[in-house]
DNA sequence: AAGATATTGAGACTCAGTATCATTGTCAAC
DNA sequence: GTTGACAATGATACTGAGTCTCAATATCTT
């Protein structure tokens, strides 16, 4: 099931580059077939290193020239959690999805989706004046229920 | 209203400063002094910039050793929302509030709270098994509407 | 094959933030 | 008040993610 997917998501990134003109590069099939070739979470420089494992004459610079294509096609995903380097989710075409609850007691990230709350949002945007490009909820908790059966691993303290 | 919660919270700082037996210095002062004298969100640099007019002598090392003890205690919150540098709100204490729509085009920064939201997220956490501690909500946006009447001085593009 | 131009790698650069270290300031004990 | 342990300081070197520059190269259309 998620072999096409990330087949897919391949060649509508391709598709994506040829309707802007832009050109179709062995560096840029590396990094596309790196990032499509995974399912984590990762960060330029892995990406860099992960990507010159398959074509070495990839270079930092190429790659951060690529991530801004690879999100403005809607097939990555860009986020930052206040920590000096930004992380990309390859999954993104196929859950797009920008609300995390983050345990603190362990490292359980859950991700959910609510319509309720992205109508709600918009909602409050337009009546301050705004219209909406992107948003991002982070709720930090701790997993009490899942600590009681065993799920949450706690590390610290 | 205002002038006395600025001065509470100078005094519970120094006292937070005393609790730690860390000294009161006269760059501190100066710091401090700068952080409740105003009502604005400001970056370190721009504390910097503030509190030397105050003290000449208070240098960016001495900043940056500051605001971690600023947070710390309580009285000020940090923010980052996906620029390079952080964001600090000197009014945490009066008015906790996590929710900021961010224009993209200029650097303009509302805060919100609704009720509703906070509602909701509370229902969705405990419905996924979790207890929340903290949340942040994030929209990143344009102003249009500020735009048209003037009031968005929209830098790039 | 040729040409217009998009793309590249290398490395210089930026900029917020951190680390180092010799010097100075604070404050409690005397 | 002096003293002294040590917290705090400024200057400055450094870090590390990300950006910019530019001459050389690759792509794609004709």
């Amino acid at each position: 099931m998620a072999e096409p997917d990330r087949n897919a998501a391949k060649e509508k990134f391709l598709g994506f580059l040829e309707a802007k003109n832009l050109r179709i590069t062995a560096q840029r099939r590396a990094i596309v077939d790196t990032v499509f070739g995974t399912d984590q979470h990762f960060t330029a420089e892995q990406l860099l290193e992960w990507a010159r494992e398959k074509d070495s004459s990839v270079s930092r610079a190429t790659v951060y020239r690529t991530l801004p294509l690879l999100t403005e096609s809607g097939l990555v995903h860009e986020m930052d959690f206040g920590k000096d380097y930004k992380i990309y989710d390859p999954n993104y075409a196929d859950h797009p999805n920008h609300n995390h609850i983050i345990c603190d007691d362990c490292d359980k990230i859950v991700e959910f989706e609510s319509d309720r709350l992205d109508q709600l949002e918009n909602e409050i945007s337009t009546g301050l004046g705004f219209k909406v490009k992107s948003q991002q909820l982070r709720i930090n908790a701790s997993c009490e229920e899942m600590k009681r059966l065993g799920e949450c691993k706690n590390k610290g303290n």
